[in-house]
DNA sequence: TACCTTGCTTACTTATGGTAAGCTATGAGC
DNA sequence: GCTCATAGCTTACCATAAGTAAGCAAGGTA
């Protein structure tokens, strides 16, 4: 039996892509956008991004970094100093993502009061 | 002590942004993503929509309406049958996701492996 | 009447996140 | 060379969120 009053338009859009799934599980874990945003600017440290991100902890910026270093979004560049130094940088699949992001800021720009709760 | 070699252009964009934040956090837990990408293509009934998205339960589909409800992006609606039947659509903000949406659809078009893991 | 479907809820287990502490490698101060 | 500090992690432990399974009320079907 089909529901035709209310889910019109069923076939018009793939209803399931596994790939946008698995970029959006990837990007939108706890985190994960923040990080990536703040590289956008450029490379930055590990203590950079504690500082930058408010409220997350060391233990979890090292598990996202090497999940998204994994996911070919992020790289560790390590200078050989002295002083030796560790950066993470985005790689061109992590830089294209300024695009998604910009869209995204644009629309919480719009539709997100300004003080609204980030979980919890 | 800064460090100038790696970490250049520290300033050219916020580095942190609560409303971006919230957006990702949002539509980035599990699930709600392939849900909001679903509805962009028309209202749609409970069923449907555990039939749509593999492997979601029931429990946790539940659980996501009403939170995307509650954060204004997707609207309840009860046909007064009969039969009475509930469908869910979203609303206007729910709607302007569709920018960020196809965007990140891109990239992951682009940069995804076909097969690549859905997370676990 | 008995059975099915829809749209949930409740109970319980497992995975993920949060908090705190610690630890190694390096460099600074003395 | 000794002490201390900082960067960049790792380990251990507890809390929260997700996964699994079952159930259940309201209405439809046979």
């Amino acid at each position: 039996m089909s529901s035709k009053l209310l889910t019109k338009d069923k076939s018009k859009l793939t209803p399931f892509c596994p790939r946008f799934h698995a970029a959006v599980e990837l990007i939108g874990r706890r985190w994960s956008g923040a990080i990536i945003r703040a590289l956008l600017s450029g490379p930055r440290r590990f203590k950079d991004l504690v500082a930058v991100v408010p409220s997350m902890s060391d233990r979890l910026l090292a598990e996202r970094l090497r999940e998204l270093e994994l996911a070919g979004i992020v790289q560790r560049e390590i200078s050989s100093g002295p002083p030796v130094r560790v950066a993470y940088a985005l790689t061109e699949a992590g830089q294209e993502l300024d695009r998604p992001i910009a869209q995204l800021a644009a629309w919480a720009e719009r539709w997100i009061r300004p003080q609204a709760r980030a979980r919890r």
